[in-house]
DNA sequence: CAAAATTATATTGCGCGCAATTAAATTGTT
DNA sequence: AACAATTTAATTGCGCGCAATATAATTTTG
């Protein structure tokens, strides 16, 4: 009876354990995401840009015209996300959308002047997240480097 | 003229650059995180809960009754969050939420019998999660010690 | 060439994540 | 005790993120 009890006893705390552990790398994945998040809406408000919509303006900054496909596979989004984020992005004047006359399956993504302009702006501003996260930049980019792979591991375990 | 021109064509190389840097390591973590989400998604399914759900019940699992706010502190989530998962979560027969009868202020949470039941589901499929990121555990360390540390930069670099 | 399969985008519905506001309870101050 | 300030949750509104579905255009197959 307190053997079986200590026996409990002992694979609640090996539970635990595990689970404790297996939360903490996900965890501090999922936090600093939301920490860098917050990080950046201070600096992209003036541009009345979120952070999702940032990162597609970087896209169509240095690729000029895109089709939505395109931004989805360079983004990790699909269209359920993009659609509504461009259409946004199209009334705010920094886009624009036209069917692709080769192929009218496919909406080519432009950016206007007026969201050229931002490019300016938004490279002003944003160095303060690099003084942000303390600027070596031999560990950031490791830090990237081990992001990258383990996202490339947790999508290959996804397909097999 | 053509002096000029070349002088803007650096300028826009060395902003693209920096651009393309800067994105580097938030989009990183930004994708991953999302990569991480769609991992647990099968995993979690079975069980009836979302990631952010399954955060908050291991804060539970490991602490039995929380006041809702010290969950927001485990998690960096606020109320305008949790208020409505918790409801989902109590309405799933995971969880009761009661008024602390010492300051009725606060709301506390308890796990259900139902919810405790969930924990050995939890573990017995959650080592697939170890599976899939390869598990060598000092580097995974290595990485979660780095992502915290990053945020708190980030977090104090908030503040400041 | 016609039918079937594939591809690209949009829409709907749901659950976060968070800012802003509200309401109620507690604490602090005078 | 009375009033102000603080604390805790809940609510509202908006923008993702994504599964599921719909639609239209293209490609593939027979």
């Amino acid at each position: 009876m307190t053997v079986k009890r200590r026996g409990k006893a002992m694979e609640q705390a090996v539970l635990d354990k595990h689970l404790v552990l297996d939360r903490q790398l996900c965890f501090a994945v999922y936090a600093t995401a939301h920490a860098f998040t917050r990080a950046y809406k201070p600096l992209l408000d003036p541009l009345g840009l979120t952070y999702p919509q940032y990162l597609v303006m970087l896209v169509l900054w240095e690729k000029g015209e895109v089709p939505v496909k395109a931004i989805g596979q360079s983004l990790d989004l699909d269209s359920g996300t993009l659609s509504p984020l461009l259409k946004r992005l199209e009334q705010a004047g920094l886009i624009t959308r036209l069917r692709d006359v080769n192929d009218e399956r496919q909406v080519l993504v432009r950016v206007t002047a007026k969201g050229l302009a931002l490019k300016q702006q938004a490279a002003g501003v944003l160095g303060a997240i690099g003084k942000a996260i303390g600027c070596d930049s031999d560990e950031i980019d490791a830090l990237r480097q081990r992001l990258h792979d383990l996202r490339a591991q947790l999508q290959s375990s996804q397909d097999g």
